[in-house]
DNA sequence: ATGTTGACTTTGGGATCCCAAATAAGTTGA
DNA sequence: TCAACTTATTTGGGATCCCAAAGTCAACAT
């Protein structure tokens, strides 16, 4: 079990991006005692575990200010995580020893491969699927050689929408049978994308290998901005409804973080 | 001033990258209270910090671990923060409003070609064309657009060589005439690059902006891999070193956290 | 002599207490 | 009536205290 101010800041985290807090409002240290029955330890730890993620602002001498983050900051914190990707995905086809690691990729991109064709786009299905997504995409941040990208995406991992390997599906899309189609069919062009990658990185095609990266990170910006075009005030709540799975927070907190320095 | 636990986090990162711990060395919160004569709160909020950028580790139940970072990890931090400057530098010449903040850049590319013209490569003269530099790289992330890129590079600006805008010299180069003028040649080289940089922007020339903001940052990786070949068993307090001005403690620190979220 | 067990010590997490600073409110004087 | 000063209250930073868990060491039994 983890210690309760790090469950403590998720939960705190969740309330500030489901937009629970106003714009600008004062968040008091007592309060939040009271709220979650907790003592002041705690909730200061987690204050600051927060406040390092960029969710609240303390101002110098008096109190803590909340920061809601808006649709465009995921945009824009989902755009500097597949840039990163990219770098990940070059110096991978740059790396010498990139051969034993190949074997991971393409299994995954085969599991895609069958869940696709299978066309099953319920629960359980999209869930496997993100599962293998989100192995193809760790992998290369844990191989390309440079600890340093995996770290600052973890880093940033604790918004909504930047788990590495996370997915957007359209619910509404879902439920109908020519909606499923297309999103099938979206799932069927990223995992092109995710073969090229390979093929790319297995002949030492850096260039190759980046380019189609910076693509395949740039089709959820795009995705997303569709939405918001369909939708003039979409909020985060509505986006992390999108992104299929409801996810619980424990699934997205950044207990994971491994050893940075070896 | 600022809170204590800030100050004490920085003179215990400061000791970790400089060395005085040991490989793997435990860290015990009470030795800490000893050894800086505060009490086990804000010692326990600047191991929190610590933690988060990930220079020391906390093993479940028991205790911290110190990572002491190697010059190899200030290279792929290096990397990583040169890899989104080149991301910053390619959305700035794609941004529309970018014409109002180039006078800012050519103001600095101007002050830094005087200074080097002087030719004096003293103290004072490095510290002001440091904080040119500085001026130039911080001004493309922050009027890049997308301010995610900032808030990513203030997280990872802890770490030495990692500050926007830091420099590299070499001292034992800079007590010689001849090596002196290779410094001021490396140095012109710079900014002749700052120089394109703006051109690119200004003509909307993304992919030129990106790629030779790229090979400008790489330049900084390049001189560190010089060092490292000359001297096997460098260290970042080597480093430190040779960052041309002993930069105290205070200059480096992250407490120049700007609103995120707008 | 060695393995096991139990007491002691160390360490970190959480709660509570104290204090200084800042804001808010109330009162008094012009 | 309004401004200025004073007082009360709220709030956060820091210190101290308590406790549970884990590691250490020694003594006892086999």
């Amino acid at each position: 079990m983890e210690s309760i101010d790090t469950e403590l800041a998720a939960r705190i985290r969740n309330d500030i991006v489901l937009g629970n807090y106003g714009e600008e409002e004062r968040i008091s240290e007592s309060r939040l005692c009271d709220a979650h029955e907790v003592s002041r330890t705690p909730v200061r730890l987690a204050l600051r575990m927060l406040e390092h993620e960029g969710l609240i602002r303390r101002s110098e001498g008096r109190g803590y200010f909340v920061n809601v983050p808006k649709v465009n900051d995921v945009l824009q914190a989902v755009q500097v995580r597949g840039h990163l990707e990219s770098l990940a995905a070059r110096l991978m086809a740059q790396s010498p020893d990139r051969h034993s690691t190949l074997p991971v990729l393409e299994a995954a991109i085969e599991e895609i491969d069958r869940l696709v064709s299978v066309g099953k786009m319920d629960h359980a299905s999209i869930r496997l699927m993100q599962k293998q997504n989100a192995v193809f995409h760790k992998t290369i941040l844990d191989c390309c050689g440079n600890d340093f990208i995996g770290f600052t995406c973890s880093r940033i991992s604790h918004m909504p929408m930047l788990e590495v390997g996370a997915m957007v599906f359209d619910r509404q899309v879902l439920s109908t049978k020519e909606g499923m189609e297309r999103s099938n069919f979206r799932l069927k062009l990223g995992n092109s994308q995710h073969k090229v990658i390979v093929e790319a990185i297995q002949n030492g095609d850096a260039v190759r290998a980046e380019g189609v990266m910076r693509e395949h990170s740039n089709t959820m910006v795009e995705y997303i901005q569709v939405f918001e075009k369909r939708n003039e005030k979409l909020t985060i709540k509505d986006l992390i409804g999108y992104s299929g799975i409801s996810v619980t927070r424990n699934e997205y907190d950044t207990t994971g973080q491994e050893k940075l320095f070896s």
